[in-house]
DNA sequence: GCTCCGAGTGTAATCGATTACAAAATGATG
DNA sequence: CATCATTTTGTAATCGATTACACTCGGAGC
């Protein structure tokens, strides 16, 4: 493995020229520079970048936590990081931690010990207990939920709206006992739904009934679980919303091998906006978050916040809310 | 920031047996290990990675480069592999290239540039000349294809015996007329893959025809033109076998909106294995893959590889073939 | 009491780059 | 041609760890 300095050597210069040939020092000499260049093609040196990082005290990696892949929603949101990483040559590493805390606890090292400069915690991947601890030490954004108080950019859709806009269609369809899976109960992005569907019934004079509200994981056994249990209190179900496309289509098989007690054309909103919502049988009704930019939009801002480590103040914390919009299928 | 110098200072002791307690080194003794270690958590030190990779000349991380990632199938393959690398305490970045052979080249340029060990790749994210320019270099595990002569591992199923099978279920059902769908055609699965089908065919007594054969990206758009361009040669279709389960849920898609003319009842059969099969109505019949565990085997072998440098020898390179079953469902 | 040995610790070189500062080369000017 | 300013290049410190080697110290053996 050849290294700066036998390419000095043999270019006759010193490390430090080659090393300006390297950063393209416009100081060089145009002569001096095309010879220390042709020796770096001969001797086809590559510059160790475990060197560089030490010396600049950084490695240009960033990382993205996913609590897990098994979702297009999360895999889109990674496509949109990764292009804002490579648009801004950094490095980024794409880690799910499937609900295991110890596994998070690996990425965070990653940033104690230097190898990551900054880190984007996507959906309900980080609590908020952890997120304070590490906030004021770390550069950190939150993609798709939004803590107030916290000292980090968040980058999500404005849910409330969303929610509001879901149930506000299915009442337009004349449904009234509508019911709403939804995702982790902690999260913000759930709570944030919720409020919209409470304004849209409160509006439509519908009663709000909690017991219409149930949490379920992107499992089968959840989602089926999760449905059932409101449809065995004995509440009638005329539509659906439900937190992601996974659930929905979980529930349209449900529904197709009876283990769910609905009828086939149930009126039915997800969230989320991937390939799923248009290959399932019906196809599903969804809001469409605008997953890629998410992802893109983060790791950008995140960027951001690391190259303008001068202006240090934290004037540019806050929300950063993209737009939603419904696409009407087949439920 | 604290140094292993402001440690060492601060514990009355050299960096060098500030460094040995890091390292669990067996000699310090216990009474100064326990001074350290309680000055290390008083200053919350954590050691700097980016040094001590230098120092190491190793950066305990790995590449694995996938062709995409908005399906299941390689989100699947990634969670093994990440699993694997925790497992070892390596590093694992995983990265997408969506066709764009630019994007490649960070990866690889990770491995010349010291900041990765070796590398992964997936299905046809590397084509067969670059492989060979790389193979002596570096070292590489190939997951789901196997070049034969190529000095790196392969970690796949028998995509031969795979294509056989399917090919030989759709024939028990009474089909005749079966067309395959498959995927990139330079890749070595896809030709496996044929050769299985038209054994079966063979032994079956039924023509080959290469015409019912025709590839398709895991688009709807390409599947949809693939299949009817099979069915505007006037050749007649009773039974389908795809590359992915993504180009079947798509086929399904087709069918239903009456863009692609073949009956709703149609012997399909897929390969992959992903949840996506499940939620389709009808359900796929598919060849499932271990995918998780290819994921965790070729990372697993790639890290043996590293560790094990000193038994330079290639006697460990060759094909590692896991095994795959089939699931029938309603197609 | 002296030598020798091993356990425990410290000193300093090293990994491969960057960069502040010093020094040399170049060229312009009178 | 001497002087000085400007380019261009080189020297050496530095980033923060690891580790070969040297050293100290106490006790065992004679």
């Amino acid at each position: 493995m050849s290294s700066i300095k036998e390419v000095a050597k043999q270019a006759n210069v010193s490390v430090a020229t080659v090393s300006r040939v390297l950063n393209n020092d416009p100081v060089v000499k145009p002569a001096t520079k095309n010879k220390v260049l042709r020796v770096i093609k001969e001797m086809n040196y590559k510059p160790n970048m475990l060197a560089k990082n030490l010396r600049k005290q950084a490695s240009r990696t960033i990382v993205m936590v996913l609590p897990s892949m098994s979702n297009p929603y999360f895999s889109e949101i990674a496509r949109g990081a990764q292009a804002a990483a490579y648009d801004n040559a950094y490095n980024i590493i794409i880690g799910t931690i499937e609900s295991k805390r110890w596994i998070l606890d690996t990425y965070i090292n990653m940033l104690k010990t230097n190898l990551a400069e900054g880190i984007v915690f996507v959906s309900s991947s980080v609590n908020k207990e952890l997120l304070e601890e590490l906030m004021d030490e770390y550069k950190i954004v939150l993609c798709t939920e939004y803590y107030p108080g916290i000292n980090a950019t968040c980058v999500a859709i404005d849910n409330k709206r969303a929610g509001y806009e879901a149930t506000k269609e299915l009442i337009r369809r004349g449904c009234s006992h509508i019911a709403y899976i939804t995702g982790n109960r902690e999260s913000s992005s759930v709570t944030a739904r919720i409020e919209g569907y409470k304004e849209a019934l409160k509006e439509a004079g519908i009663p709000y009934r909690p017991d219409r509200i149930a949490g379920a994981k992107n499992r089968f056994d959840h989602v089926k679980e999760a449905v059932n249990g409101i449809i065995g209190q004995g509440l009638p179900i005329d539509g659906i919303i439900t937190h992601s496309d996974l659930q929905a289509s979980y529930i349209l098989k449900g529904i197709k091998e009876k283990s769910i007690a609905l009828p086939e054309r149930v009126g039915m909103i997800s969230f989320d906006g991937t390939f799923l919502a248009e290959i399932t049988n019906p196809t599903i009704t969804t809001i469409v978050q605008p997953l890629y930019d998410l992802g893109y939009t983060s790791v950008h801002k995140l960027i951001l916040k690391l190259v303008n480590e001068s202006a240090e103040a934290g004037e540019e914390e806050g929300l950063v809310l993209l737009p939603h919009h419904m696409v009407i299928r087949e439920t």
